[in-house]
DNA sequence: CACACTTACGATATTCGTAAGGATT
DNA sequence: AATCCTTACGAATATCGTAAGTGTG
C-alpha cells in the first residue's frame, strides 16, 4: 500500500471537477502533475479510475467504488486536524485542577472568573482537596495538575514554582503589634492566638513555626476554616497567622496585616504535574494563565 | 492539511508497538526516520501525540483521540486497495455478455464452462440477444460487451475482431455433396434445403448469399433454431448451411460438414464495446480468455 | 485547429540513513 | 553502561513545472 494523500486529493478533485485542468488549479498544481498523480494511483490499483476522452473525464466503475472511500478518508483526517486545532487554539477544552481548600476559596475563584472571560470555551473544574491528597489525584490522572506545596519529590511527579507565599500576621485594628511595620515570631508570645486546626496543612505549618521559634502563644481558639479565623480576628478575639494569599479576604474586615519575620516563612506553592505526561492544550493554557495572574497579584 | 500516509503509518505503528525502535523495524525504517515522522505529525497538530520517556512511549490524550481515526483511515485504504486487487486478480467479479442465440448456444457455453473452472469467483451472465439488439445493449451499458457481427460503425461503439466465422455446408451422411472436399454455392441448387427463419441474422445472411450466387434451392423447411436444423439434416430431410462455429453441435449426429466456397463467406465476429468505457477487470479477463479460446477452437 | 490529457526531462525539494548527542534506568 | 529517542547532515530519491507530444471534436 503506497498511496500518497496527494494522490487521493488529486483523485477526489478530478472526480469532482470532471477535469484534470480544473482540478489542477484547485490543487495549485499543473495538469501534468495531476496527470501523473492519477496515473500512479491507477497503477497502484492496477486498473483505470477514470475514463478519459480528450473532451471529458468520467469516473470508471472502479473509480466510482473508490470515490466515497477516498472522500471519507480525507474528511476524517481533516476533522481530526481541525478539532485538534480547536483544542490548540483553546477554543474548546476542559481542565481539572486540584488545589487546597484555601487556594480554592481565595486566589483561584477570581483567577478562574477572569480566565473564563478570556477563554469561554474552556471549562475549569476545581477540586478542593486536602493538601495531602493533591499529589495522589495528580498521580492518578484525576486532575490535569495540582496546586499546592510540594513536600517530597517523587519520581512520578514534577513540581514547577507558581508563587512564593509568606506567612503574615493578622491582628485587629488598633492592636499593639500593628504599630510596627513588621513583627517577629517571638513577639507573638503571650498574645491570644487563633489557630487553624491540625488537619489543615497551613495550621500544621504555623504550629511548627511557633515551635521552631520557641514561642508559646496563648491558644484562644482553634477553628477549621480560614474565614472563621478572619472573622474572629476582626472581632478582636485574638491575633492569627495567615498565608499571604488569603489577605484579600481581609479587605472587607477591619484587620491589619503585618509582615512576620525572623524567620520569614515562605511556602513555595507549586504546580504539581505528572512527570512525562503532556498537559492538554487547555490545561497548559490555564496553567500559564495562572502564572501570569499571580505576578500581578501581590 | 499536509499529512503523509507515512506519518500516519508511523503513528499507528508506534502506538501499537509502544516503541519507536520496534515500530521502525516493522516499517523497515530507522528509528531516526520514525522519530522525524512523528515530530512532523505533532507539528502539524500543534501538540504532542506521544508522551515519551526514555523507557517507554505512551499515547498522550490527543494521540488517544487521533489513534482510532488514523487506524480506520489506513484500514479503509487497505480495504479499497485489496478489494480492487481481488478484482484485478480476477478472484471476484461479474461479467454480462450479450451474444446472438447461436453463439450463446454453441461456442459460449463451452467457453464459459472452461472459464468457470479457471476463475470460479467470476460469474458470467450470458444474454442471448437477437443480433440487431446487441449493439443497443452495449450502448445502454446493460452488458459489458457484446459478441456479434458489427454491421455499421457507430461513434459510440467500438469493434474488435474475435474470430472469422465461415459458412459451411451440412449434409446427411452419404449425401452426394459429401463426396467432395468442398462444395460451391451453385452446387446447392435443386437440393432440398433447410433454412433458418428470416428473423435470424444467420438465416438472413444465408438467404442473401444464395441470391448473390444465383442459386435456387428447394425450400424444404424453414425453422427457427439451429438445433432443429441439425436434427433435420441428420434425419435426411435436406441439406443446410451453418456457421462454422455451430459445427461442434453436429458431432453427435451423423452429419457431414463440408467447406462451402465460391464465394467463401466470412462473417467477422467481433467484440462490441462502448467507446471510452473501460471494461471492468472481470470483463477484460473474460474477453481476453475468449480471444485465446477461439484460437484453439477451429 | 484548438483544447485537453500524456509524456519527457531537468531543477528543486524532500526523504532517509549514518552518526553523534542526550537522557534515563 | 546500556538502551532508547533526538538532532544534524549528506547522499539518494522523488516531485513538480516547462515544454513538446498525441488524439479528439
Amino acid at each position: 500500500m503506497n498511496f500518497t494523500l496527494k494522490q487521493l486529493k488529486a483523485f477526489v478533485s478530478v472526480a469532482q471537477a470532471g477535469s484534470f485542468t480544473a482540478a489542477a488549479s484547485r490543487l495549485n498544481l499543473t495538469q501534468s502533475a495531476v496527470s501523473v498523480l492519477i496515473s500512479e494511483l491507477e497503477e497502484q490499483f492496477g486498473l483505470r479510475l477514470f475514463d478519459r476522452t480528450t473532451r471529458m473525464v468520467q469516473l470508471a466503475d472502479a473509480g466510482r467504488d473508490f470515490y466515497p472511500v477516498a472522500e471519507k478518508v480525507l474528511a476524517d483526517l481533516h476533522n481530526a486536524l481541525s478539532s485538534s486545532n480547536e483544542l490548540v487554539a483553546k477554543k474548546r477544552g476542559r481542565v481539572a485542577v486540584a488545589a487546597t481548600p484555601l487556594m480554592a476559596s481565595s486566589l483561584l475563584p477570581k483567577a478562574m472568573a477572569e480566565y473564563a472571560t478570556m477563554y469561554p470555551g474552556i471549562s475549569v473544574i476545581l477540586q478542593d482537596t486536602l493538601a495531602g491528597l493533591i499529589q495522589a489525584k495528580v498521580r492518578d490522572g484525576a486532575v490535569d495538575f495540582g496546586i499546592g506545596t510540594f513536600e517530597k519529590a517523587g519520581r512520578e511527579l514534577l513540581a514547577e514554582p507558581l508563587m512564593a507565599d509568606t506567612l503574615v500576621l493578622a491582628c485587629p485594628a488598633g492592636h499593639p503589634l500593628a504599630l510596627k511595620a513588621s513583627v517577629a515570631w517571638r513577639e507573638l508570645a503571650g498574645h491570644p492566638f487563633i489557630s487553624l486546626s491540625r488537619d489543615n496543612s497551613v495550621g500544621q505549618l504555623i504550629r511548627n513555626c511557633l515551635v521552631d521559634a520557641g514561642v508559646e502563644v496563648q491558644g484562644a481558639y482553634e477553628v477549621s476554616y480560614l474565614s472563621t479565623v478572619v472573622g474572629m480576628v476582626d472581632a478582636g478575639l485574638g491575633i492569627a497567622v495567615l498565608p499571604s494569599y488569603a489577605s484579600p479576604i481581609t479587605q472587607f474586615y477591619r484587620i491589619q496585616i503585618r509582615k512576620l519575620v525572623k524567620p520569614t516563612v515562605r511556602r513555595e506553592m507549586s504546580f504539581i504535574t505528572r512527570r512525562g505526561k503532556t498537559l492538554s492544550p487547555a490545561a497548559e493554557s490555564f496553567k500559564s494563565f495562572l502564572k501570569t495572574y499571580v505576578q500581578g497579584y501581590k
